[in-house]
DNA sequence: GCAGGACCTTATCGATCGATCAGACTTCTG
DNA sequence: CAGAAGTCTGATCGATCGATAAGGTCCTGC
C-alpha cells in the first residue's frame, strides 16, 4: 500500500498533504450533493489534482466516501471527548447543557456529518449498515446513556431516550445543516457566532426547562 | 400538451393512472436516492412502465421531479387546512398543540417532504430556488406566524421565531426521515401508531412546557 | 370504416460516470 | 551515478445516464 509506506516512511510531504486535500474536497461535495450526486472529476477539479489520483490514494469512490467519513466522526469525538475532560468537578445538569452546546457548535461547523447521516440511513443501503455499526450506534449510545441519566435524576421529563436523542439530533444541527435555505428565509447567518450562541440557547432552554 | 388532453377529454382511463403511478415512484426514489442518485429507468422499473414513458408524460427528469415534489407538499397543505378548520372555537395554545401534531402525523407518514428538503436546500442549486420560493416560503411563513403569536401570548419563551422555525422542523420529522436508522438503533418502529403518538407527545412536551 | 390522435414500446443516441493502464517526473537509496 | 520506489498525469475503457426517434396499437369521431 502506497499510503502506508508513504506514512511511515514520509520519502514526500506533498503526498499526505494531497491526501488531506482530497479528503477535505470529498467530505464537502460527498454532503452537498451526495454519494451519486458527487463525481470524482468534481472532487478532483476541487482538490486541485487529477482524477486518476483519487484511485491512487484511494482503492475506490466507496474508499474514498469511507475515509472522509471517518475522518469527520473522529472530529466530533475528538471535540466531545475534549470537552468532557474540561468538566471535572461540575455538576451533572450543568455539563449536560454544556456537552449539548458543545454538539450544536460542532453541527454548526460541521453540518456535513448530518447531512451524510440523512443521505445514507433513510433506506437501507450498501453504506448505510457500515455508517450506522461503526460510527452512529456510539453516537447513540453516548447521547441516549446522558439522557438516561439525566431523566433518572428528575432534570428531563420522563420521555423514552430514542425520541430525545432524534429530538436532539433534529432541532440541534436542522438550521445549520439547510445553511443556505435559512440565510434566504429568515435572513439569519448560520455561520456566525451570535445565531450559534442563540440557537444553543434556544435548544437548551426547551430541553431543561423554560 | 398531452397531459392537459387527456384529462379534459379522458379518452382512456389509463392515462392518468399511470402518470400517478409514475408519479408515486418517483417521490419515493427521489426522496430515497436525490435527484441525481434516482435513474429514470429505475423509477420507470418501479412504476411499471418503460422509461421513455417517462418523457411522455414528463418533459424531462427535473420536470417530474417537480410535479412530484408539487404533489407533495399540496398533500401537506390539505392535511393542515383540513386540520385548522376542525379547530374553530379551540383556544389558541390547544389549537397550537393539535397543528404541531397533525404536523408531526404527516412527517411520520410522508417523510419524503423532509428528505427532499434536507437534499435540495443544503446549497444553492438549479432546484433549490424553485423549493424555497414556491413551497418552503409558505411552511416557514404560516409556522412562524403561529409561533410568534403563542410567543406574544406568553405560551413559548421569547425565541427569534427562525430559531423556533428550525427546532420544531428537525425535532419533529428526523425520527421518521431516518426511520431504517432508527429501527435499528432503538428497536422502535417509527411507522406505527404508538411511537408516532409517543413522538408527538415527546415533542409537544419538550416545546410547550413540562 | 377509416383517418387521426393518444398512449406506449423498442432501439439507440451522445454525454458522463468510475476505473484502469502505461508512462513521465521526482525523490530517495545503494 | 544508477536503479528503485513513490507520486502524478493523459488516454481510454465499458457501463450507465437522460433524452430522442421511429413505429405500433388501440380508441374516438366523422
Amino acid at each position: 500500500m502506497a499510503r502506508t509506506v508513504t506514512r511511515t516512511r514520509r520519502t514526500r510531504p506533498s503526498a499526505d498533504q494531497t491526501r488531506e486535500r482530497i479528503l477535505a474536497a470529498a467530505l464537502d461535495l460527498f454532503s452537498d450533493r451526495g454519494f451519486d450526486g458527487a463525481s470524482t472529476r468534481e472532487i478532483a477539479q476541487r482538490a486541485e489534482v487529477t482524477q486518476p489520483l483519487l484511485n491512487y490514494h484511494f482503492s475506490s469512490k466507496d474508499d474514498l466516501w469511507r475515509a472522509a467519513v471517518d475522518g469527520l466522526f473522529a472530529a466530533l469525538t475528538r471535540a466531545m471527548t475534549d470537552r468532557t475532560a474540561g468538566l471535572r468537578g461540575v455538576d451533572e445538569l450543568t455539563a449536560a447543557r454544556l456537552l449539548v452546546r458543545e454538539f450544536i457548535a460542532f453541527s454548526a461547523e460541521m453540518p456535513q456529518l448530518h447531512r451524510i447521516i440523512t443521505q445514507e440511513c433513510k433506506v437501507d443501503g450498501p453504506r448505510m449498515d457500515w455508517l450506522v455499526e461503526r460510527h452512529v450506534r456510539p453516537m447513540y449510545d453516548g447521547i441516549t446513556a446522558l439522557f438516561s441519566a439525566l431523566t433518572e435524576q428528575g432534570h428531563l421529563p420522563a420521555i423514552p431516550p430514542a425520541h430525545l436523542y432524534y429530538i436532539l439530533t433534529g432541532a440541534a444541527p436542522t438550521m445549520f445543516v439547510l445553511g443556505p435555505e435559512c440565510r434566504r428565509l429568515s435572513g439569519l447567518d448560520p455561520t456566525s457566532d451570535e445565531v450559534v450562541d442563540a440557537h444553543a440557547d434556544a435548544v437548551c432552554m426547551f430541553l431543561f426547562g423554560h
